[in-house]
DNA sequence: TAAAAAATATAGCCATAGCTATATATATTA
DNA sequence: TAATATATATAGCTATGGCTATATTTTTTA
């Protein structure tokens, strides 16, 4: 076993998950603000402002005082990436029979952790009903 | 989406990965030092002894100064039970034509991220090669 | 058994992610 | 436009899990 790092893992999620909450909230309202993220990670105000800055600090997001938040190159990819691997992970385990709530609640707490060669299987999966 | 409580989450996670090696090391080798631990999850002795003092604290295990650790009979339930997930993740990844190594370091991850209808269903496939 | 080695414990540091309470800025509406 | 409501920011608290350095206890070995 190596569980090694494992502090830097969650902090790498709760990251993926930022983004890729504000990535879907720009796609669609346009805009991504911090109430709104706030209300989707039932979380308070205070805690998303904090998180932001230091995702800002390390240059995943983009953000001028009281105002919306973009991503950057770096952000997005990340965004992009995590959406990729999200629904992957969310079309196999709908394949395998699961409903939907299931699916989408387990494929959140999965996503992060799942092989590039995982990844691969599922995907080859999603698409030929064959391991 | 929802990600309510992922603190607590991570904390469960911890605390399920240390009960479910303090009952490899016991069953493996009669005894479970903080050494091995930490040699097992690749951090410091402090650091283990730290979160040792939590588990005690919240009557996950038992032990006494200087001496080796015990799990409670709240310990153990912990531990088989996530051990008994952990071995269907496990065995599910290799099903699915993973090798030994990609699928136990995935599982480790993936094993805290699973809901018991997800589980069922790997379990069910384990045994028929059908979903 | 006394000295050396190994294991455990403690103190004190850091960063993170939660929270509440409060201040400030922006937007809405009367 | 002035008052009110909403959103954002900041301060300060908690708990956690990392770390290093140092003390103490236990075990091993010479």
């Amino acid at each position: 076993m190596s569980f090694k790092k494992v502090r830097d893992a969650h902090q790498t999620e709760n990251t993926e998950d930022y983004l890729e909450l504000i990535a879907d909230l720009l796609n669609q309202h346009g805009e991504a603000r911090i109430v709104d993220i706030a209300s989707n990670l039932d979380i308070t105000q205070a805690t998303v402002n904090k998180t932001i800055k230091r995702l800002q600090i390390q240059g995943y997001i983009q953000k001028e005082p009281y105002r919306s938040i973009f991503l950057t190159v770096k952000g997005q990819q990340i965004a992009s990436q995590s959406k990729k691997r999200h629904k992957i992970v969310f079309n196999f385990l709908s394949n395998m029979g699961l409903d939907k709530k299931t699916a989408e609640s387990d494929s959140e707490g999965i996503e992060h952790h799942v092989s590039d060669r995982t990844l691969k299987k599922m995907n080859k999966f999603n698409k030929t009903k064959k391991f």
